[in-house]
DNA sequence: ACCTGAACACCGTTCAAGT
DNA sequence: ACCTGAACACCGTTCAAGT
């Protein structure tokens, strides 16, 4: 019985049956073995999450297509990042901040810094802006961990549900009921994500010719 | 005993002691009840939570100053609800996607699309570009709810983590450790919120100017 | 109608005892 | 060194019984 094991049947059971039935009880009884067992292994449940979760992390494993620019680059990791997540809600609902500093985080850092010093960002903003995309893309899969937005069902629940709200109170969810109620979360990650790389496209210009450095490639 | 008691007396113990502290047991005790008269009023313990939270998301109630065009309304609410949810990180830690349907969600999504509308958005682009400053400001808090990046001690022991690791694995992470600890979790927010109004502000001249009017202020 | 008391099946964690 | 068995203090939830 090693670490790797454990880590092996939880996330299995995180992918399998969601966080809530991710305890001690449901990984021995998967490994065969004691609950007690497990902290031979592992100080406590939280520890356990933490390395659970940094490890579900390694995505950046696939490189973006080559001759791309930094912001196709960029726009390529983030919806991978996206889909990863979307594919395993589990991870998603159990990630928090805290799991910054494990080894497949850092790597994922390291790459976005390089991808934002090469465009032109000083070290500062360059951090900023990756942040700030990971930031992006946590919370547009948080936001619809338990919705599905293309379902034609919940689509029209909350049509009616707009429109049913008070006009007084309400009046553009009520008059534009239809139209909200078919933006899907996949239309506002791909308006947010193009809205955040084109605001970035324009910090590296202003950076640059205030650095009095002319434009990188006109 | 009311709904409104159970409610209040819930907030104080999520606000007080955290998320983990929020058991029935808890919330019977500060209403000097037991657990089970608690499930006359709610279905259950999810139930609770869910009409806790949106309680917690009437922060609309102040208006941004008036005379300020959209984008600085924007960033003031987005600004205010980052600073209400840090000011509550437990309602932050509880917030999914589930309560956008609740009243207080909704007057929230009134506002926001109005801001938008009037600036010259097609309804579904505001409502995109809504979502889109919500999900980053949830993200923005979600993923430093653990942290307190503006702490010299954690900046200390990031920059050491940072400068400790394989320069030929991470060298950019070795080279800018320095600079790389004192970005705090408000220089993020500042930076990716700039850039998604920024990408906003280009969406609206764009989608006037196909539409063949011209861009409202010049 | 509302609340209590007691029970139920679950949770994470500990620890002496075994090998 | 690693695992077991049994216990501990906690969860959320149910339900017959009281008023």
């Amino acid at each position: 019985m090693t670490l790797e094991a454990i880590l092996d049947a939880a996330m299995t059971l995180l992918d399998t049956q969601g966080a809530a039935a991710l305890t001690t009880r449901n990984i021995a009884v998967a490994l065969g073995c004691t609950q007690a067992s497990l902290y031979r292994h592992v100080r406590n449940r939280e520890e356990l999450v933490t390395l659970l979760i940094d490890r579900a992390l390694s995505v950046a494993s696939s490189a973006p297509p080559d001759g791309a620019d930094w912001a196709e680059k960029a726009a390529w990791s983030s919806r991978l990042f996206r889909e990863h997540l979307l594919r395993h809600p589990g991870v998603a609902s159990l990630l928090r901040g805290t799991e910054r500093l494990g080894p497949n985080s850092l790597a994922g850092m390291q790459y976005s810094l390089e991808l934002f010093i090469t465009a032109g960002l000083s070290p500062r903003l360059a951090s900023a802006a990756a942040s700030s995309l990971a930031t992006f893309v946590l919370g547009s899969v948080r936001l619809n961990l338990g919705l599905d937005t293309s379902d034609p069902e919940e689509s029209r629940h909350r049509r009616l549900l707009f429109r049913s709200r008070d006009a007084a109170v309400f009046p553009l969810l009520v008059q534009y009921a239809d139209t909200l109620a078919e933006v899907t979360s996949d239309d506002e990650f791909e308006v947010g994500l193009n809205a955040l790389l084109t605001g970035f496209r324009i910090l590296i210009q202003d950076s640059n010719t205030t650095h009095g450095q002319g434009p990188s490639r006109g």
